[in-house]
DNA sequence: TGAAATGTTGGGGCG
DNA sequence: ACGCCCCAACATTTC
């Protein structure tokens, strides 16, 4: 039974190969039409106008919007609420159905329940795909049926369940149906204004994705696992804006992983499939601790330290340097996002929450899964976080990964002539030597906002209260 | 996907 | 030669 007319909704899926519910509407319909909408439920609580990630969604719909007319489409780019614009769409185009790839957020699954609703009213089917993930609901499930809330265990599972199928592409040869439309809206008819992506050398769309995966195929792939951790170097892939908006297939990059046996990047694909997962399966980690105990936590009130956290003006080096690269480029590498979490909420004992809002806010690759994963992990309070206990040394941690302060000078110019021996802890540099190479401790470098020893002890007293429950 | 505190061992200085 | 002590270096435990 074949259909007349479908459309494909794209949200964060901004590609038109390897696309599961482009695939399925194309093998459905003979006319398919393809739509994405701005919505307004989401920009308008954006913080600010100058945003890279509306700025790269937008050139990203432009090089989408040229593919698709190539095959006879378009695409249909809305600017109003979704849960209006996408039933108003499907009704004037006389559509059968509307096909999307599903999303994991609470807020986009209360969204796509209201069109769903809003379409069946009127007859028009609303079918959801997986194709961010390689496993999703319940797919990857324990013995007795309940969600993995351990990594390791769900990696194996994962791993054991994989086959050639999960990972094969979605075709999507074939013509699509075109809409007259006015054409693609500018960045500043949907109220927003260019950024600095170009000059930041963000690549968007597809042809972005693409170039960035060669690149680190022809670089740090093979070498992953030794030079992740260092964020002096190239070491890693630059593809989380990628995937984040889909311009990039996971599928491929799974493929690849499994071809040349890259263990530990493929580790941190399955994370991204974990933190889906654990999000959809327990929604209420989305402004809660995963682990209720740790919502008995009493977290200090501190405005001043956590503004000094967010300009990097901590004094220490790493800390701040990773603070300026996020609020430089809106990236941060991923072990110093352990690290400036770390800080925040063992060596501040500031609620993660604000942390995550801060990313939230900043990273154009931001992920409510992932980024609510990494800093319930920072904190403890997330399934299979860290032990409380486990409280980084923000010095140990710079002079692992940050030896020579190679990362450090580029961000925290003001400490480029410290030597080696005290780039990561300049307060221990002697008042002379302050004074000759003109940088004092106080005066051109903040002195350390906290004692991190000190810090470590109020933080094992803090988390005391998870340990069991408060005696009646 | 820690770090600090504590315990153990063994080489070397020294009386 | 021997015991004693110091203290790195490494291992284990504790948070």
């Amino acid at each position: 039974m074949s259909m007349e007319k479908a459309l494909v909704w794209f949200r964060r899926d901004l590609r038109d190969e390897d696309h599961a519910a482009l695939s399925a509407a194309l093998a459905a319909a003979r006319q398919v039409y393809c739509t994405f909408v701005f919505d307004t439920d989401i920009l308008d609580a954006l913080p600010s106008r100058h945003d890279r990630r509306v700025h790269f969604i937008h050139a990203s719909l432009v090089e989408l919007d040229r593919a698709l007319q190539q095959r006879g489409g378009n695409l249909i780019v809305l600017h109003g609420r979704a849960i209006e614009e996408i039933p108003a769409l499907a009704r004037t185009l006389g559509v059968q159905a509307v096909y999307v790839n599903r999303d994991y957020e609470p807020g986009a699954k209360a969204r796509d329940a209201a069109v769903s609703q809003a379409l069946l009213s009127e007859g028009i089917g609303f079918r959801t795909f997986k194709d961010q993930a390689i496993f999703d609901g319940g797919e990857v499930r324990t013995g007795n049926g309940a969600p993995y809330t351990v990594f390791t265990p769900y990696k194996n599972a994962w791993l054991k369940r994989l086959t050639a199928t999960d990972l094969a592409t979605w075709p999507t040869q074939g013509p699509l149906a075109h809409f007259p439309t006015a054409g693609m809206p500018t960045l500043q008819a949907i109220g927003f204004e260019e950024t600095d992506l170009a000059t930041l050398g963000i690549a968007t769309g597809m042809q972005g994705a693409e170039a960035r995966w060669k690149d680190f195929q022809n670089g740090p792939l093979a070498r992953y696992k030794a030079l992740r951790d260092f964020p002096a170097i190239r070491g890693v892939s630059y593809l989380s804006v990628h995937l984040r908006f889909g311009t990039l297939s996971i599928r491929k990059l799974v493929n690849q992983a499994l071809a040349v046996q890259a263990d530990a990047w493929l580790n941190e694909l399955i994370w991204r499939d974990f933190y889906f997962m654990i999000l959809d399966h327990f929604p209420h980690v989305v402004g809660q601790s995963f682990r209720p105990a740790y919502d008995a936590i009493r977290w200090a009130e501190r405005p001043e330290a956590f503004a000094a956290w967010c300009a990097g003006k901590t004094g220490y080096p790493l800390v701040d340097a990773a603070m300026r690269q996020i609020n430089h480029c809106g990236w941060m590498h991923n072990r110093l996002r352990m690290v400036v979490a770390s800080f925040l909420t063992k060596d501040l004992g500031i609620d993660w929450r604000l942390g995550e809002r801060y990313f939230a806010d900043h990273l154009i690759d931001y992920d409510l899964s992932a980024n609510n994963g990494g800093w319930q992990w920072a904190a403890s309070s997330g399934c299979d976080a860290q032990p409380y206990f486990r409280i980084f040394n923000p010095v140990t941690q710079s002079e692992k990964f940050d030896p020579e302060g190679r990362f450090i000078r580029r961000y925290v110019p003001e400490l480029a002539k410290v030597p080696d021996r005290y780039i990561h802890a300049p307060w221990g540099l002697p008042k002379g030597e302050q004074e000759r190479l003109g940088v004092v401790i106080g005066r051109d470098y903040p002195a350390p906002i906290v004692d991190h020893a000190q810090a470590r002890v109020e933080t094992l007293a803090r988390y005391e209260v998870v340990r069991k429950p408060a005696s009646p």
